[in-house]
DNA sequence: CTTTGTACGCGTCAGATTTT
DNA sequence: AAAATCTGACGCGTACAAAG
C-alpha cells in the first residue's frame, strides 16, 4: 500500500473536504462534570480523569467518521471532475485533428 | 473447504490547525 | 496561550473473491 507522507502537496489544490462544520453538538447524551471545584478524593480525581477521556475519544470517534466522510465526498467529487476533463479532451484531440485536415496544404 | 490477497471501515494516537 | 477540532497514520477486524 505504501503510505508515505503528504498527499495534497503535491497537487497544491485546496482540500475541500476540510471546511469545519459550522457547529458541532455532541453525539450521544454528554453530560458536563459538576464544578471540578467540588471533586477532592484521588478516587475522585481518578473517575473524572478517566470521564474526561473518555468523553474526548468519543468525540475524537465521531470527528475521524465526519472527516472520513468529508473525504470521501471530496475523493468522489475529483474523481467525477476527472471523467468530465477526460471526455472534455477527448473532444478537443478530435477537434484539432478535423482542424488539421482542414487546414493541411494539399498535395496535387 | 481452506488459504491468500485485497478493500474497507473502525478506533486511537500524535501532531497540525483553528477557535476562543 | 490554552482548548477544541481536524486529519494522517497505524493496527485491527471483517467481508469477499480468486487460487489451491
Amino acid at each position: 500500500m505504501a503510505v508515505t507522507g503528504d498527499d495534497t502537496a503535491a497537487t497544491g489544490d485546496m482540500p475541500t473536504y476540510q471546511i469545519r462544520a459550522p457547529t458541532t453538538g455532541l453525539p450521544q447524551g454528554v453530560v458536563m462534570a459538576a464544578s471540578p471545584g467540588s471533586l477532592h478524593s484521588p478516587q475522585q480525581l481518578a473517575e473524572e480523569a478517566t470521564r474526561k477521556r473518555e468523553l474526548r475519544l468519543m468525540k475524537n470517534r465521531e470527528a475521524a467518521k465526519e472527516c472520513r466522510r468529508r473525504k470521501k465526498e471530496y475523493v468522489k467529487c475529483l474523481e467525477s471532475r476527472v471523467a468530465v476533463l477526460e471526455v472534455q479532451n477527448k473532444k478537443l484531440i478530435e477537434e484539432l485533428e478535423t482542424l488539421k485536415d482542414i487546414c493541411s496544404p494539399k498535395t496535387d
